[in-house]
DNA sequence: GTCTATACGAAGATAGAC
DNA sequence: GTCTATCTTCGTATAGAC
């Protein structure tokens, strides 16, 4: 991996602590602080404030699910890399004591102030994910209307049980929603 | 409807603000303006301070969820049920412009600060809806693994379904999840 | 370009007048 | 019992020294 710059640590850790406080509780100074820099240079290299941020943020979180549930899918299909995919959720929950969560979903569930561009943002990673997995479906057989709805069905409720979790400190959510969606995913499919 | 104290309208009014803003967004000040009461006299009922007033507005949710939900079950099984519970989360997505959420929800994806009793309330809340969810399926002769893994991706799902309405301004995505609902639990039970 | 110091408002909470 | 005034802390954001 690259040398990581100062903006970019920013942007990294400010993903995560959206993912675990949200957007509203997420204070510049303590993501300065988190990042190692100053309260200035957050402004410096996000003019735009807060609000920036978040947008990065949320797009950075995007980008990265695209990649890590697109190569899942790609190496293993819809059933395999799903469990990749949710394996790999229970390791973020666990190893962060069931603090950690999706900064795309923390974003979604706040109401804007003013400017509703990261509530845009969460909706474009929506939308992006879930024509990912509805194509992956189609191309294993599924119909369409059956591929898109179940699509939605699986990116709505990775994200509940993932908040589940953290509610109970407990995995099993993630557990059983894996099983289950397994279970589905083979009755559409070739 | 019982006329309602200045105590029942603050924990009312705390579960509306807390399903659109999260609980960090949601100022004790804004809470007692919003429910015609002095600012003081939140602190009156409530000595607890905000911490108190989540829990009470958690649980009232909960308690809310408890009798639709399960009213709507009694009367037409878990197929119909389902249905009829996700429209009514349609009318208060729509109702709401995109705004409202759901209080639950809201307080499992925020990091708690020093005192977790709003999250435990919702880790109770999302425990009786699943064993409410389970109970139903098995009575209609699923079998019991399958009864609690489905009973988890039903609450998972419409969570997350209704925080991906808010985000894409659209009930689509609650469309195609009760759709993909309705499906598989039609072909878990007799 | 980097960072310190600060302005200004709003947060949670309380004291004490009525 | 109800409410106003206020304390303290923390929020976003900026000015300006280096």
């Amino acid at each position: 991996m690259a040398k990581r710059t100062a903006r970019e640590q920013l942007v990294v850790g400010a993903a995560d602590m959206l993912g675990r406080r949200g957007l509203r509780a997420t204070s510049v100074r303590e993501l300065a602080k988190h990042s190692g820099a100053p309260l200035g240079s957050t402004y410096h290299y996000f003019p735009g404030g807060k609000t920036q941020v978040a947008v990065e943020a949320v797009e950075f979180a995007d980008a990265l699910t695209m990649r890590v549930l697109g190569d899942a899918i790609s190496a293993d299909g819809p059933v395999g890399g799903l469990g990749r995919f949710v394996n790999m959720w229970r390791d973020v929950v666990v190893n962060s004591d069931f603090r950690a969560g999706c900064p795309v979903l923390a974003v979604s569930v706040e109401e804007p102030d003013d400017d509703d561009a990261p509530l845009q943002a969460a909706a474009r990673a929506f939308e992006r994910w879930t024509d990912l997995l509805a194509e992956s479906l189609r191309m294993h057989g599924a119909e369409d209307d059956t591929a898109q709805r179940t699509a939605i069905l699986i990116v709505a409720s990775i994200e509940g049980t993932v908040a589940m979790c953290r509610a109970q400190r407990s995995t099993a959510p993630l557990d059983r929603t894996a099983d289950a969606l397994e279970h589905l995913v083979r009755s559409i499919i070739d």
